[in-house]
DNA sequence: GGTTTCATGTAACTAGTTACATGATTTA
DNA sequence: TAAATCATGTAACTAGTTACATGAAACC
């Protein structure tokens, strides 16, 4: 139940449709919270229906209309209890350690390649947020209040990838090394 | 669909029952894929149907008899294909950052303080990660095949907690920093 | 005598995904 | 003339959560 709680943050930050709110969740926010065009939809109805957004309907010319909304007074009420609320962790989902798990039963070097793919994909992403870093937030010890808030949260997904990417590494490594044939002796069994 | 994917990989390491594979999803394996008795109990009822497991009846004195699962030749088929299949990045969702960009509209000391506790859990997850590697693999240098493998896979949860709580500092300080009463001047604003 | 462990489940719900639908306008 | 963009949605499905149910045995 927070998906309602990221479009009230969205929202907050810039009134809108929801099929803004959908290419935003593709980008920026998409970052750290992700959902599709349809869930949006539904989740902005339920939202209207509990008074939490404001919906206005804009006419335009050329394309079609669009409803924009914004968040009420109880959305923000809202928003504030459920920031100061206790939150879970979040359980941790690493479908490629499950499957790293399994290897053995299965085809190493064609997962070595799968974890190659995800290496590059996650440090393309991990360049793409030092990019961020360096263009939206040059001097960020003179950061303070919102500002910061969204530096940190930046700062979040450059450390999260920046694991992932150095997993990435160390496994590559590791699997390169045992499945390459060994140079001078042959002792040592790669099937336990 | 990879709790299926999950189960059977628990269950290619040895034989058991639901109960047995929910108590260790609260551990060893929830560590990186999490789920309760009830989704298990389901999938495996599935997977059964699917033939991908052979429920076994176990009768036993002075407690339930219970099903203990194996898993078949589809079953391992079914995983080998699936290790092969190329996988998709897992989106990021990051609550706790959800929050913080939001918030100056709320109660800042308080996510503070939550932040804090996050913090504390993650370090003490990342504690237990450590201890399981100088306990279980230390010499990892010498490790091969299976071995290697379950290993590289403690790994990645030691980096993704080393950067959740490595972050986790980082807000605070951040945030104590910028919450706290200047001390010589006052023209530095907390609201942008 | 109350809680925890063992063991399996159903029922009702919320969350999220995939596929499909519409239709004008703009761009290649 | 084909595809992409803008804009909103429905329908059907899969995945996951929460609450409830049962009942014996062992532990404190």
């Amino acid at each position: 139940m927070a998906l309602e709680h990221a479009l009230l943050v969205s929202l907050t930050e810039r009134a809108s449709s929801g099929y803004d709110l959908a290419r935003r969740f593709d980008k920026s926010i998409g970052f750290f919270w992700n959902a599709t065009h349809q869930q949006i939809y539904r989740v902005l109805k339920r939202m209207d229906e509990q008074g939490w957004v404001i919906p206005e309907a804009v006419v335009q010319e050329g394309r079609p209309d669009k409803k924009v909304y914004t968040v009420s007074d109880a959305g923000r009420a809202e928003l504030v209890r459920w920031i100061a609320e206790p939150a879970d962790l979040e359980p941790m989902r690493n479908e490629l350690g499950v499957k790293l798990r399994a290897a053995s039963l299965g085809d190493v070097p064609a997962l070595l390649t799968e974890v190659k793919r995800h290496r590059d994909q996650h440090a393309h992403r991990l360049d793409l947020y030092r990019a961020f870093e360096k263009k939206d937030y040059p001097a960020p010890d003179q950061l303070s209040g919102p500002k910061l808030h969204q530096y940190l949260v930046l700062r979040g997904g450059v450390r999260v990838e920046e694991g992932i990417v150095d997993w990435c590494e160390e496994v590559i490594d590791a699997l390169t090394r045992d499945t390459a044939p060994s140079p001078a002796s042959d002792t040592k069994g790669t099937q336990g």
